[in-house]
DNA sequence: TCGTAACCGAGACGGTACGTCTGGTCTTTTT
DNA sequence: AAAAAGACCAGACGTACCGTCTCGGTTACGA
């Protein structure tokens, strides 16, 4: 995933005035910047969101809280990049040669990602922090959500090329119609997020795409 | 709608040891239980769940901490019966003669409740919240998910009763794709909840429920 | 001492509107009160003011901060009432029968309270404090200062009315005299607070106010 | 008053080995040292030593922290040093021919000090500190305290040989009597230091002094 | 003229304590 | 026996300074 982490996004803390080439002062050390990234990772995994205080954090990475905060300003700001931490690059961009397979491979990527690692659990709580805070929900849209949209898009645009699906469809709703179901079952936990599950989403979202099609 | 508030469910706290008849004491205050309700309600749609907390509802009210307490057991509960004395009755059950019609008329129905009413709002909240508190998310399964996909199934029924889908399709499946999306959408924020949006879903679903059709 | 401890006085927060006869609500532990004092006087002695933290007083007192800060609304005030605790009763009010042997008895009372007794250190630790807590310093004059110089004044009264010194002394004057250099010597440290020195302030002053009597 | 500044008593850091008559690298920045001393002045009469953090001082004076601590060991040696730039030389020497108006002279000029310019707050405010900095206190005594003494001894030996006094009398005694009772003032804030109190204290002690005579 | 030593401003470092807030429980008196 | 009130313990919050350290860079001496 090409979503590399790239500083001031979330709230990453820019140093000064930006593009001042010498920068002055002692630089940030990059292993607490490690160390405070591993702690949140290993509690949001061991507790969830909820469970992951920024003081325990700075005292498991052996840290002062100042030196967190200098980095991230909230809690959710740094649980995201955690997140991303341990999320980008899972998520696969497959080219199967037909439509059908793409997103099938697509979606079951995502839920084996949110059902066997815990990646699941710090994306549920992170959708929960960003309800709270505006500032994690616009920085979950453009750092998670659009990212993945965009390389998700490019599957769309295959199948397309290929005739397979009409140049017109609204890809934003297909995207939707894909994920949104495993996000509902992920949230609210009503039902299992299984591999038949995905196959069958997909089945549909196929065959309805298909439905129109001049045959 | 038929969720009619059943003490017991959420966290309801029974008085003393239930069936006794003939119960003792003084007995609780409806007014409290009114001004409690309420004045959660407000709080809700002014701050969201996260600005909503059992001390201030409690003082908001006129009431002790404890008189919230042995009424609701968390901050969640009593935000799961005020959100439902809000959404309850909201959402109506069509019966348009065509599967089409129906499904449009409940994600519309939905949709609307959630973009004009504040209860979009608390509805993420709870959702929000259910991440962190497992009582509250079975809570919210039982008495918010469940009694909604029940009411949305008889839908599907009428359609295979109407030869317009196949018996063995997976209602499940269906109803995530048909309700998924907006979820995904109110969640996630990344695009708008429109009307438009909810017939493209419902025409893509419906299409795709009859390729599979013999005819 | 009849300085018995006034609530009120130092920033002793009280209850609610006062006179409201019937209290509400789960009265202050009074417990909690006496761990909270022992607690601080143990530090105090301990390591003094400057090492005396209200998170350590909680910690070892077993108590939320939220409870000390309920009743003291500063490190200085609660060390105050710890000092009081302390020091109170220690000082006596001396009646020899002569001036002499009156302010001896008391400058000598004062001298081994703060040399042989932790009252020295907590002394001169409240005296710094109050210099940039203006509310401390207030209080330390109101509970500490004027009380102790009524109970000595009452000394200087004795011997007006048994002739040894003219009336129209100003007894503030004699005081400062008195007790000014004994402070002195205790913040400064520049010399040692001994018996003898004792003796030495009182020989003078006694001389110097006999020096103008008619004979 | 030749307590000019000695490096190296309060704190003083000598750069590296002291005698080592060719000095290497680059000079200690004289201007830095000034614009040191007048932060910290400036802060010290604006808001006592509580309000002067190293943290403001640094940054008024445009300075690194570290050019701070090369220079002074501590807060409080920094405020010492501040203190003596402003207090030095204001204490005069009195030779008015009689003890009495030497003394008079000598406490005036000292009150008139503490209660006319911002040395009275700096004072305090140093005693404080020096209280919880044994090092501090230390500095205190050797570079305030007994230079001044020193220098009022001088007053009290000129009385001897005038024969105004007894040649044996205790002169600490004396000065802790002279000055002892104005520091109470000062830092009780119990009754105001006026020049009508001086002269009290001044009447007293000499009236004391003279009894003893042979007449 | 070059190297080296000590300085410079800036700012990050690990810590401690602050005073506030909320969660959920407990203990009173009053109804 | 339940109500209202409010105290209880616990612990996270984000901030302010502490005194130390590490940068890139400067200034002056001695080789």
């Amino acid at each position: 995933m090409d979503t590399a982490r790239i500083p001031g996004t979330t709230g990453e803390i820019p140093r000064s005035s930006a593009a001042e080439s010498a920068r002055r002062g002692r630089p940030r050390s990059e292993e607490a910047d490690r160390a405070i990234l591993s702690a949140a990772t290993e509690l949001l995994a061991e507790r969830g969101l909820g469970g992951m205080s920024m003081e325990e954090v700075a005292a498991r990475a052996g840290v002062g809280k100042t030196t967190v905060y200098r980095r991230w300003p909230s809690r959710g700001a740094l649980a995201l990049d955690a997140f991303l931490t341990e999320f980008q690059e899972q998520q696969p961009l497959p080219d199967t040669g037909t439509l059908h397979g793409d997103l099938l491979a697509a979606l079951r990527g995502w839920t084996r990602s949110v059902t066997r690692t815990p990646a699941g659990r710090m994306l549920a709580g992170l959708i929960a922090e960003a309800q709270r805070d505006p500032a994690l929900g616009a920085a979950w849209r453009d750092r998670v959500i659009e990212p993945l949209r965009a390389r998700h898009t490019i599957m769309l645009d295959r199948a397309i090329e290929r005739g397979e699906i009409r140049a017109d469809v609204d890809k934003d709703v297909v995207l939707d119609l894909l994920f949104g179901p495993a996000y509902h079952r992920l949230l609210n936990g009503h039902r299992p997020l299984t591999d038949r599950f995905a196959r069958q989403v997909v089945d549909l979202i196929v065959a309805g795409l298909s439905a129109d099609e001049p045959a």
